[in-house]
DNA sequence: TCGGTCACG
DNA sequence: ACGTACGTGACCGAC
């Protein structure tokens, strides 16, 4: 027999400290359990044993302790993200055939060192699976130990028998007890001998092999008197260091390893308590779904029909549809009640049936991405009645890293069903199932939406969106190459100079764009005062190298170089390489991204070309209108501290934006309780930080850094700001509690994001989870109107079969090509359709620029 | 692949 | 006592 034992607690320790955070979507901690039981199954693979004993501590005092009372253990409350776990684990493990052992007054370190007393008088193997290294003094010709941690979320572990501890600590596995007698080890409160550490410790066993011959023979043996004096003074903790440091053998428990066969499991039990954890990926590897299947015999029968016309789907009401367009061969694959419709054509005859397929409102369709089926089909109408299970998935919970078909797929689980009707390929096969899941997941979102109140931000606002983000990327933002490239050109000439200049200050040539290089030349070669160090070097930040300008010639020279080398790199060199041959560039705008609901842009991300400074502002020269267009840059002033207003129902700050008084400057006033005449500009620059703060959780530190103040000061304006707004200070109170209850935030129109963080024991964690809290509902709220805003512009413009387009969104503008005869009706409808996208209790303001460029549409 | 840095709202 | 404001994406060097 072999058996495989487990110390419970010590294994779900480590699996929870490493793997990063992952919880169910409403908010339960799985991290431990998953880390657990790959841990598990990986020792199950490696050690093939014949039976398995799980122990697990109960939480009270041990006898090993008690014996001591003063030196009993202060262990630390497990954090509440762990605690939470365990009893899930238990019994998780109890469905899989697991027996657990536990043991009123020991600890799983005793249980394990019973049942290898057991395995050793048997003559039986056993392998000991643990966290931490105490079990080591276990090890014998039976028994070897197994140390399990996870490292970047993969299961690792390490072998112990006698020669590898031989090896390692060059004592025998009971001779470590010793050792640690001597040494002593706080985290497990063993004293152990004052002054005598790792080292001497070893040596001193290695040498006299036990605490027992050295004491007895304190006077003949030869060591210094410095620790001869040491060992003296402290022989009464080292004999009860090696009591309480020495693992229980006789622990009452079942020591018949027969009896820790696994039993079957409870497929049904477990099933459900792994999906309730949303840990599917496990599932698949302890082959729980495919068992689960064959129990289920009530699977649904799909009848697949071939066919060449489309009449009889032009007749069907709901469907749920994929398309599949390789090179010439176009599959469309439609499944509606218990039938799944397929019709293979050519590209040119397909987009005309798709297209007359889609634009039939009668019907309802289930898609997947939406977005990419407008792009792939480019149609130009916007359906009705259409579901996307991809946005549906983020609205549902935006917080997620995935919304492929395949992770949308797996956490729904579908059983797939049972196919009958015409014959067809696996090819085809695979494309059944995969439609007939889709359409039983969009069934079980359409339920949670509903439960959710969500309805409308889907069906309104994100799949209607869908089509005008389709519709920018496809027609993209006009570039100048040339002067681009032009510019880029001129940037590279005044780097080189830069970089010449930089080595011969410095005295050779190193990488300016290396931190750690750049960290040496400053702070080592130039001994300039330096920061704190971080755990790769020193920071070298704009901030750091700012507050050194003064210190030495050649900082500004790495500032400017920095802030040159960013705008060729990123700006010119890297925009040139995606502009298509239309001379335009057409970036993706990711709809499943952010976590407040804002939309985000890539290769190139056109949402955060520079602005704020004159070098990095030219680069809107180059973006331009098409011969005949204008551009027009519709912004939505302050919508964030708008929105704040209405959610908090500030009496005060509303007044101040019915008024349209200046906010910042009101501010500024109240702050530093002054008439409003009297503020000047700095006044009002602080008070915009202040408002800026508020927004997304202010701390009074990170204010007094940010305007270069003390933090006293920065404390004051914050409660000055909260008693005037205090509206504001009740709204906040409010939102965080109301988050701490639900386990979400939420905006305005009901997009949610799940706030796991705000359960965390970890005060970072917590507060990062109250601020995101408040955030959450002012940058979501602003995100949600501006999609509003999108939507009914682009509308305008199609049912006026104008000219211009909707180009670009920046969170708070829209970027609009208009051809010079609608310039003013464009203008017209931006102010009608931003403005009132949303009836709020201030109003929303739209300031309108236009231009040639980019660039002279600011001021 | 990750962390540091920096561009935007 | 602790670390320090919300949300993104691209580029670079170091591992």
């Amino acid at each position: 027999m072999k058996l495989l034992a487990l110390d419970g607690n010590s294994i779900l320790n480590r699996a929870f400290y490493g793997i990063k955070i992952l919880t169910t979507k409403d908010g339960h901690f799985t991290n431990a359990i998953y880390g657990f039981m790959t841990t598990l199954e990986k020792l199950k693979d490696e050690v093939k044993p014949d039976a398995i004993a799980i122990a697990f501590d109960l939480r009270e005092p041990t006898f090993r302790h008690k014996a001591f009372e003063k030196y009993k253990a202060q262990r630390k409350g497990m954090p509440e993200e762990l605690a939470q776990q365990l009893p899930v684990l238990k019994e998780l493990l109890v469905n899989l055939g697991y027996k657990l052992i536990m043991s009123p007054g020991y600890e799983a370190d005793d249980i394990l060192g019973t049942l290898a007393h057991a395995c050793d008088l048997n003559g039986y193997e056993c392998v000991i699976a643990t966290g931490d290294r105490d079990s080591l003094q276990l090890v014998s010709k039976n028994v070897t130990v197994r140390i399990a941690s996870t490292k970047l979320g993969k299961a690792d572990i390490k072998i112990f028998d006698e020669n590898q501890i031989m090896e390692t600590y060059g004592v025998l596995p009971q001779q470590l007890i010793d050792i640690k007698a001597l040494q002593g080890d706080t985290s497990d409160n063993i004293p152990g001998v004052k002054g005598i550490g790792e080292k001497t410790a070893k040596d001193l066993i290695q040498k006299y092999k036990s605490i027992e011959y050295i004491y007895n023979n304190i006077e003949a043996i030869d060591i210094k008197e410095s620790v001869k004096k040491k060992l003296i003074n402290d022989k009464e903790n080292a004999f009860m260091s090696k009591m309480l440091g020495t693992i229980v053998k006789n622990v009452p428990i079942d020591t018949k390893v027969e009896n820790y066969v696994v039993k079957k499991i409870d497929i049904e039990n477990t099933y459900n308590i792994m999906s309730k954890l949303e840990l599917f990926s496990l599932m698949k590897k302890l082959g729980i779904e495919n068992n689960v299947k064959e129990d289920l015999d009530n699977r649904k029968i799909i009848n697949i029909k071939l066919s060449k016309s489309i009449d009889k789907i032009l007749d069907l009401n709901n469907c749920t549809f994929i398309i599949d367009n390789n090179e010439s061969k176009c599959f469309m694959i439609i499944l509606s009640e218990d039938n799944v419709y397929i019709t293979m054509q050519q590209k040119d005859e397909f987009e005309n049936t798709i297209k007359k397929f889609l634009e039939k409102d009668s019907i309802s369709k289930n898609v997947y991405n939406l977005k990419k089926l407008y792009t792939e089909i480019n149609c130009e109408f916007v359906g009705n009645k259409v579901f996307d299970v991809m946005l549906a998935e983020y609205v549902l919970n935006p917080s997620l890293t995935d919304y492929s078909l395949e992770r949308i797929m797996n956490k729904y689980d579908v059983t797939d069903p049972t196919l009958s009707g015409d014959e067809v390929d696996d090819y085809l096969k695979d494309l059944v199932i995969k439609v007939y899941k889709l359409s039983e997941i969009a069934k079980l979102q359409k339920l949670e939406l509903s439960e959710n109140n969500q309805e409308l931000l889907l069906n309104d606002i994100e799949v209607p969106l869908s089509k005008v983000l389709s519709s920018m990327e496809s027609i993209g933002f006009k570039i100048d190459k040339n002067g681009l490239n032009g510019y880029g050109n001129e940037l590279g000439l005044k780097l080189e100079v830069l970089k010449k200049e930089i080595y011969k200050i410095v005295g050779y040539e190193f990488n300016i764009n290396s931190p750690k290089q750049l960290g040496e030349v400053l702070f080592e070669k130039l001994c300039l005062p330096k920061g704190k160090k971080g755990k790769n070097g020193y920071s070298t930040n704009a901030e750091i190298l700012e507050e050194l300008r003064n210190y030495h010639p050649v900082v500004s020279m790495i500032l400017d170089y920095r802030a040159l080398h960013k705008l060729k790199s990123t700006y010119c060199d890297g925009m040139i390489k995606l502009i298509s041959e239309d001379e335009r560039i057409h970036s993706n705008f990711n709809q499943t991204e952010t976590r407040t609901g804002r939309i985000s842009s890539t290769e190139p991300n056109l949402q955060n070309i520079p602005i704020r400074t004159e070098s990095g502002k030219v680069l809107r020269k180059y973006f331009c209108a098409e011969d005949g267009f204008l551009l027009i840059d519709a912004d939505y002033s302050q919508i964030e501290l708008r929105v704040l207003a209405h959610l908090s129902g500030d009496k005060n700050m509303i007044d101040a934006f019915i008024n349209n008084e200046d906010i910042h400057a009101i501010t500024a006033s109240q702050i530093f309780n002054v008439p409003i005449e009297m503020v000047n500009p700095s006044m009002r620059t602080k008070a915009k930080a202040v408002n800026f703060g508020i927004v997304y959780g202010i701390g009074a530190f990170s204010l007094s850094k940010d305007l270069g103040i003390m933090v006293k000061d920065a404390d004051r304006y914050i409660k000055a700001y909260l008693n005037h707004y205090s509206g504001v200070e009740r709204y906040m109170k409010e939102v965080t509690e109301k988050a701490k209850n639900l386990g979400y935030s939420e905006t305005m129109l009901h997009r949610r994001r799940y706030l796991p963080e705000l359960n965390s024991s970890n005060f970072n964690i917590r507060s990062f989870g109250e601020r995101v809290a408040r955030n959450m509902p002012i940058q979501g709220t602003a995100a949600d109107i501006i999609k509003i805003a999108m939507i009914r512009v682009y509308k305008r413009l199609k049912e006026k079969n104008m000219k211009s387009r909707l180009i670009l969104q920046v969170h708070d503008e829209l970027i609009l090509e208009a051809h010079e005869s609608e310039v003013e009706e464009v203008e017209k409808i931006l102010i009608e359709e931003m403005e009132n996208a949303v009836k709020l209790e201030v109003p929303l303001l739209v300031h309108i620029d236009k231009g040639a460029t980019w660039y002279d549409t600011k001021d």
